[in-house]
RNA sequence: GGAGAGAUGGCUGAGUGGUCGAAAGCGCACGACUCGAAAUCGUGUAUUCCCUCACGGGAAUCGAGGGUUCGAAUCCCUCUCUCUCCGCCA
């Protein structure tokens, strides 16, 4: 959610951050019935103004006056509910068009239509190089015995998989080395539900618009009220209950920045991806990721610092692993509606053969913390939105696609990367065991 | 799943139709007293929205939504949540 003062005083620069980031709502239709809302409710409340006067004075009359004042208030309490009723109906309409308003991307932000334009800022590591025929993920995983996708499919249907044995283990380590390096570096560590209300997934901004996306517990799909039974929704990652945690509450400035990492698993559709990476761990219904989220000041040149931080500490992770990345700054037309900055890690895998998406870095501003209500108390004693940010730190299985490429050998082994083996009681490889 | 109790400001807790946005206490802030502190005394202490450059004014909010009424924290209906006991369960 975006501050409705600002948007008032330069409306221009929404309809640019709208026409940037290929957001559909019509700006003039908003201002117009901003100004309608304004007009009625002034008109409203000096009705209601009007009664609350009468009916005070109502209990100290007699008689006449009395009677007279009572049939008065009578006849405005009628007009009243009418302008009620129209000033409810149009503030249904505005609140939807508001939530549908767009944060304004920072001025470093490249413009472009999808993800095709977004721009590589650095790279990091060689690429690797086979002396042999090297296998993709699914091939090793399949013939190690460590990632069952048919039987994963058999159990929860397309998009799913199962970790087994090594693969399980190697999945977990990967978590616990992530997990450990962000407690080195001042982090929190929060599991949160993977079931989050409609409010958590409104307030960071997943609804309304991505609700095809969530898998409903107990409620059908499509909807933009919450309705019964539960209105509990399984969460695509830990920053909707993260993020969400401190909701309602006025922090102190003194305890901020407030560095959270969550550790969960996620859901996702994958509505109208039908046909679009079938292939193996890269698009599948079900996650496990380490994800970062701060809260800081609601200042811009503190919460850039924090998203450097963030960022710097899911490249540390990809560099402990030694995976080929690279950073891209996210163009406009692939940023989500609330973003004003956004970087994506991707990780090079030789199946692709091209760098695919594994890390997101996300700077708010206030569009989260304004739905979520979350302030401080600033230093001239003013409350205050906070800035909010989020980053991968690690997720899988999508990581396992270029760690099980990039890590195999000759012989059809897995070398384990050497900073996960402390989590794996010491293995080296994985080998295929029935062979 | 069964039975019961409850939901009021930062907290505790009064308040069953008319200056109640809400007593009182605690907490907190400021001031007085003090060398300083404690104690004591005094003053102040919710949020959101609208109008205004500002001073200030208005509206809404006593779990949520609806209703009755000139007027609702108080009466009626629906829902949600919390707590206790029993049952079931990881």
């Amino acid at each position: 959610m975006i501050d409705l003062a600002d948007f008032r005083k330069r409306p221009d620069a929404y309809r640019d951050a709208a026409k940037k980031k290929r957001v559909k709502i019509d700006i003039d239709a908003f201002l117009k019935l901003d100004e309608e809302r304004r007009v009625l409710l002034h008109a409203v409340e000096t009705k209601r103004a009007e009664k609350n006067k009468v009916s005070a004075e109502v209990p100290k009359m007699k008689g006449d006056d009395k009677a007279k004042a009572v049939a008065a208030m009578k006849e405005l309490g009628a007009e009243l509910k009418a302008g009620e009723e129209r000033l409810k109906e149009i503030e249904v309409l505005w609140n939807d068009l508001q939530l549908r308003l767009p944060g304004i991307p920072l001025p470093q932000v490249p413009e472009g239509k999808d993800d095709t334009e977004n721009k590589e800022i650095r790279k990091w590591g060689d690429l690797p190089k086979f002396a042999f025929e090297p296998k993709d993920h699914v091939t090793l995983g399949a013939d190690l015995d460590i990632v069952d996708i048919p039987r994963g499919v058999k159990v929860a249907g397309s998009r799913s998989y199962i970790l087994k044995g090594d693969g399980a283990r190697l999945e977990l380590a990967i978590h616990l080395f992530a997990l450990d390096l962000l407690h080195k570096r001042g982090f929190t560590q929060l599991n949160p539900p993977v079931l989050a209300s409609y409010d958590a997934m409104m307030g960071t901004s997943y609804f309304p618009g991505g609700e095809e996306q969530a898998y409903a517990v107990g409620v059908q799909q499509k909807r933009t009220e919450p309705i019964t039974p539960d209105d509990l929704y399984l969460i695509g990652t830990a920053e909707v209950p993260v993020t969400s945690y401190h909701s309602g509450e006025v922090l102190k400035l003194s305890e901020l920045p407030k560095r959270y990492v969550g550790f969960s698993s996620g859901f996702r559709r994958e509505a109208g991806t039908y046909g679009k990476d079938t292939k193996g761990l890269y698009r599948v219904h079900q996650i496990q990721k380490v994800e970062q989220v701060i809260l800081c000041e609601g200042d811009a040149a503190v919460s850039a610092k924090m998203h450097a931080e963030i960022l710097a500490n899911a490249e540390a992770v990809m560099q402990a692993l030694k995976l080929p990345y690279r950073v891209v700054d996210v163009c406009t037309g692939d940023m989500g509606l609330g973003q004003v900055y956004k970087n994506d890690i991707e990780t090079w895998m030789p199946s692709r053969n091209g760098y695919g998406e594994t890390h997101s870095c996300s700077t708010f501003h206030d569009f989260q913390s304004r739905r979520l209500n979350i302030k401080y108390e600033a230093a001239d004693g003013t409350k205050k939105f906070v800035h909010t940010l989020n980053n991968t730190c690690i997720a899988t299985p999508r990581v396992l696609i270029p760690i099980l490429e990039i890590y195999q050998n000759a012989d059809g082994s897995v070398t384990v990367p050497e900073v996960l083996r402390p989590y794996m009681g010491g293995q080296e490889k994985i080998v295929c065991k029935t062979a």
